[in-house]
RNA sequence: CCGACCGACCGAGGCAAUCGCGGGCACUAAUGGCGAAAGUCGGUGCGUGAGGAAAGUCCGGGCUUCACAGGACAAGGGUGCCGGGUAACACCCGGUGAAGGCGACUUUAAGGAAAGUGCAACAGAAAAGAAAACCACCCCGUCCGCUUCUCGAAGCGUGACGGAGCAAGGAUGAAAAGGCGAGGUAAGAGCUCACCGGCGAUGUGGAGACAUAUCGGCCUUGUAAACCCCACCCGAAGCAACGUCGUGGAAGACAACCGUGGUCCGCGGGUCUUAGGAGACGGCUUGAGCCUAUAGGUAACUACAGGCCACAGAUAGAUGAUUGCAUUUAACAGAACCCGGCUUAUCGGCCGUAUCGGAAAA
RNA sequence: GGUGCCAUAGCCAAGCGGUAAGGCCAAGGUCUGCAAAACCUUUAUUCCCCGGUUCAAAUCCGGGUGGCACCU
């Protein structure tokens, strides 16, 4: 099942309030465990999808190094997502720095805090290492 | 050879493999979800996917809605040498004047100050109608001093005071009412004259800006990116415009239907209508389009013929990761309705059919 | 994406072309046994940056940089 994007700034206002986040150098990662029920425009949520967003600031990067810092974060997420647990709501969101980091730095870092925040599932991690 | 000057062009540096993303077209036999079907999700294949500035949003349009549906004026804003180009422009091309450079060449918001008003601080005598006079200059008068002699007159003066003349010199200022030379004068002054500059008139050349010749009088500061005058132009807002659908909720209607009720009214449900917040879809890419040839034009550009759709259409916003190869190094930087310009940021390469200065040689 | 506004000392700010007001804070001094209050003195020389008009620009004009607000 692929992730679908958060849209709307309330979505992206409610994982910052209530979400448990972890920091390392150069992301910071939000997880927000929707509750069962959730509805939008009075329509329920499916429970077994996963959510996520990706952000950079605008204030130190042009157009240019956001995007290029979404794309480090979307490719990092992308080899990460088989082994998510279903049913959360991620932001990812790229620190403010000089200079843009590396691909590698970034996908350790992901994978560094996601199992931080315990969002991975544990039996997976195995086949997921031999696909590297 | 060195140093300049003028333009034109190219680009996520390239290629390959694997995994992955957006959208387009074709297929979808078997199997899977929804559907009566068309189809859609999914799947497979093919080709495709950021810029010269995409930026700033500084101008000009297209397009949409609103207003006016005709014309004129006013207000507000813009443009401003001349001619042409263009859908239009504050853009482009060609020319004129001015400024800069030895030169190739570059820059130029460049109408009107004699329609009127305002302003010109400080300094200075005086700062915008001709008036005034600080120092100095010149003349006259009185006094004072000296000299001479015929003894109350004459002459003289780095002298004092008063009056008149002058604006050439000094001094102030960014700027002092044309510049400079000669004549002239008590001293001086366009007071007179020559030349230069400016203004006006006439003639000639030019489509025009303007150039040039002759004559005239003798002058009129600067500022209009101060108000203004003159000529010409402009309705407003912007794709978050706007159009279609629109659960819930709101308002209105109900002859008939259901519940409550003995019946009517009423209430609740239900049905229909209206505007429409959230949201969805459309607007969304083929266009003042690109390439080639011919003709006109100094050029910008235009006309016509043929060819091409390769030239993105996302919707929290698509180009990435890894590995390998060869010369190993890439700046500014990412479409968001679309075009024409301007401005700003910026690396490397390439071209010379174009030109100038210097040096050397012939 | 679009629209509007702003930038003056450490802070708040005035400033219709002619030497950049004022308040708070700070520093120094007077006063006091010591403080507070009061009084006096001091601080802009790139008025965000670059260019232009003008004799003269914080002010007028053009371009850039940074910040704020609104449209959902």
């Amino acid at each position: 099942m692929k992730a679908q994007p958060l849209r709307f700034n309330y979505e992206f206002s409610r994982v910052y309030r209530r979400a448990s986040f972890a920091t390392g150098r150069v992301l910071t990662i939000h997880v927000f465990h929707r509750p069962k029920g959730l509805k939008h425009n009075n329509t329920r949520i499916p429970e077994d999808i996963l959510r996520v967003g990706f952000c950079a600031s605008k204030k130190t990067m042009g157009a240019v190094g956001r995007n290029r810092a979404r794309r480090l974060m979307r490719e990092a997420y992308r080899h990460l997502e088989p082994r998510i647990s279903e049913g959360n709501d991620i932001v990812i969101t790229m620190k403010n720095v000089d200079e843009l980091p590396s691909y590698a730095q970034v996908a350790n870092e992901t994978e560094v805090l996601l199992s931080r925040l315990k969002v991975l599932k544990p039996g997976a991690c195995d086949d997921a290492k031999s696909d590297d």
